[in-house]
DNA sequence: GCCTGTGTTTGCAGCGCTGTAACGTCCCTG
DNA sequence: CAGGGACGTTACAGCGCTGCAAACACAGGC
């Protein structure tokens, strides 16, 4: 009888079929199987050689259900279709294996009810804890949360009672327009804020835009904040266009996103001006189709790996009994500069 | 005593404590809480109550145990920040729910390792069925697989006995050609094979184009087959822009991807030819980055929403019991015709 | 040779839930 | 008014595994 036939036969096999080959009790093959010390290398060598030739699997479930750890953590995103996102997840469901956690993605598709349905994962047992980029739970309804869920959020706002992570926003921003300002731009645009704002992003940004400014002596009049309609290119490209049209004159334009950055090259081209030599673009998230435009766009790049794993670090620590108010951390960013600025 | 204390004193509300409050037997409360029928409406408003009372949430993994289902399928995909993989994965994770599932996606980072692991995953219970698309596992591995792991293959290549849905590449390819030569072009560049080649796409692509320039009575010599040293931009852009100053002479690149249209576009404006006007540029896949690119690509489109469906419908058939030979689906694709032809 | 201590192996209960089968209970029919 | 069927509810075993505590083996020290 092969392995094949074994299996084929029983269907499954089991910890008590791999005991009674070996001879030795259930108790022995699961310590074996698990690696769990205080097992002579003889025994494991016997027991090994028993589940090899069943080809024995443990049944995760099983285990799950006596140990009441899953293994699994939630990442929940907006869109995972998102160049940001998508290259988060692939930073989280890249390092969550060192911490021996795997990862369940969730998208909530801007969707209140899906965001709220995160949470409840978390209590019926599917995952551990859960990584949350929360678009449309307030930050009450958050905090408002049973303590003990094992949660961290990703983004740019969180009540105080909640672990969080973060760039710095307004000193990225700053920085942007320190990096203009140093490069000889005077007349720097903010695109965009947006009609039916979803996101806490915007605010710090702006507020670093202005900051800088500010300690730059360049005068409020010239620094047009454009709005746009959607979190679209095409948004964005109308928006510049409109104020182009408008005799808006800029010499530099610091988006809000990299998306917001294609639509401004756009509209630059179309308008007849040159991107560096007449204006500089500079987009926001340093994602992998922001190298793809042309010309390459500057854009604040997060350390999304180190995102990730600080993240992770944060859930692990709740997941195996932190207690303690939230944790609110800084994780660094830098500006890749490109040919658009 | 609110709920929050109840649920906080004891941890968690189990199904016997719901039992116990509303008066009824363990099995009654399963038995609403699933939905089942045969319970009476009364009986139904009495268990509800006492479920909303506790907050009351079924553990899944005690469920699973027991069920011996998942509901969960494995999406394995070589990278998920990939803008292909990236959408092709939100159709799935967005289509899942209707059949019942939730999708947990599997990175394999073009290992073969983690390829295996995959099939493994199965073996413990994690999922219940597996949506992959594999690049380093061979045709006979997977066809040495137990035929009763339910598995729906994605991509270009499959053995016969396994599931799996795919775009016909040779008639899109075909399509691509056709529309090219319709349009006037008649020198078009393939851009291009890859010298160490992991996917199986690039092959029927490439006869698909062969097969339409000879249909169109293109001679040989006038369709320049370009080869790239990695899946990039750079390597696609080097590719052409070594073709280009060699003295190749083309008015049409056709591309196996949109990674290799953006370094087609790079390489085109680099060497001062227009696109359209002097060379059309045709991507394939019809990413979301192809429509930021300048001017924005046509490109293959293959129904992605279709993909996902069709191959979810697959995977739950067997996971539901269908047993059979290997079925081998075709799903629709377009021509999705912008400014870069 | 007995006892202690260290290291290894075992037996058993039970994680929380659902399937099966048995058990009412009520109503309809002859 | 007895018998049968349909429906609602209950009791209990057991899914496959691990934690706990007890049992055992085998050193070395007295």
């Amino acid at each position: 009888m092969t392995t094949a036939d074994r299996r084929g036969t029983s269907g499954h096999v089991r910890l008590v079929d791999v005991a009674a080959l070996a001879g030795v009790s259930m108790k022995t093959v699961s310590n074996v199987v698990r690696g769990a010390p205080h097992v002579s290398a003889a025994m494991r060598a016997r027991v090994q050689k028993a589940v090899e030739e069943l080809g024995y699997r443990p049944n995760l479930t099983a285990r799950r259900l006596v140990t009441g750890r899953t293994g699994m953590l939630a990442l929940a995103l907006p869109e995972m279709d998102q160049p940001y996102y998508a290259e988060l997840a692939r930073h989280v469901a890249q390092a969550a294996p060192e911490l021996g956690y795997r990862v369940l993605i969730e998208q909530t598709l801007l969707d209140a009810e899906a965001e709220h349905a995160v949470i409840r994962d978390r209590e019926t047992g599917v995952v551990d804890g859960v990584l949350f980029h929360p678009v449309r739970m307030s930050n009450d309804e958050i905090a408002r949360l049973r303590p003990e869920l094992p949660l961290v959020l990703l983004g740019e706002d969180a009540p105080a009672t909640t672990d969080h992570v973060m760039i710095d926003n307004v000193a990225a921003a700053r920085d942007v327009i320190a990096y203009l300002v140093a490069s000889g731009r005077r007349r720097v645009a903010f695109l965009g804020t947006v009609v039916d704002e979803t996101s806490q992003a915007t605010k710090p940004r702006l507020r670093g835009f202005h900051e800088g400014l500010d300690a730059a002596g360049v005068p409020a009049a010239d620094r047009p904040v454009l709005m746009c309609a959607a979190y679209s290119v095409e948004a964005a490209e109308a928006a510049l266009e409109a104020a182009l049209a408008a005799g808006t004159r800029i010499d530099a334009v610091m988006c809000r996103e990299d998306r917001f950055a294609v639509g401004a090259l756009r509209a630059l081209h179309r308008a007849g001006q040159r991107v560096p030599e007449d204006v500089a673009v500079v987009g926001w998230d340093d994602t992998q189709p922001a190298r793809w435009a042309s010309p390459q766009l500057t854009s604040v790049a997060p350390d999304k790996r180190e995102l990730a794993r600080v993240a992770l670090r944060l859930v692990h620590e709740r997941v195996t009994g932190h207690q303690g108010p939230g944790r609110h951390l800084i994780v660094p960013h830098t500006l890749a500069v490109r040919d658009s600025s």
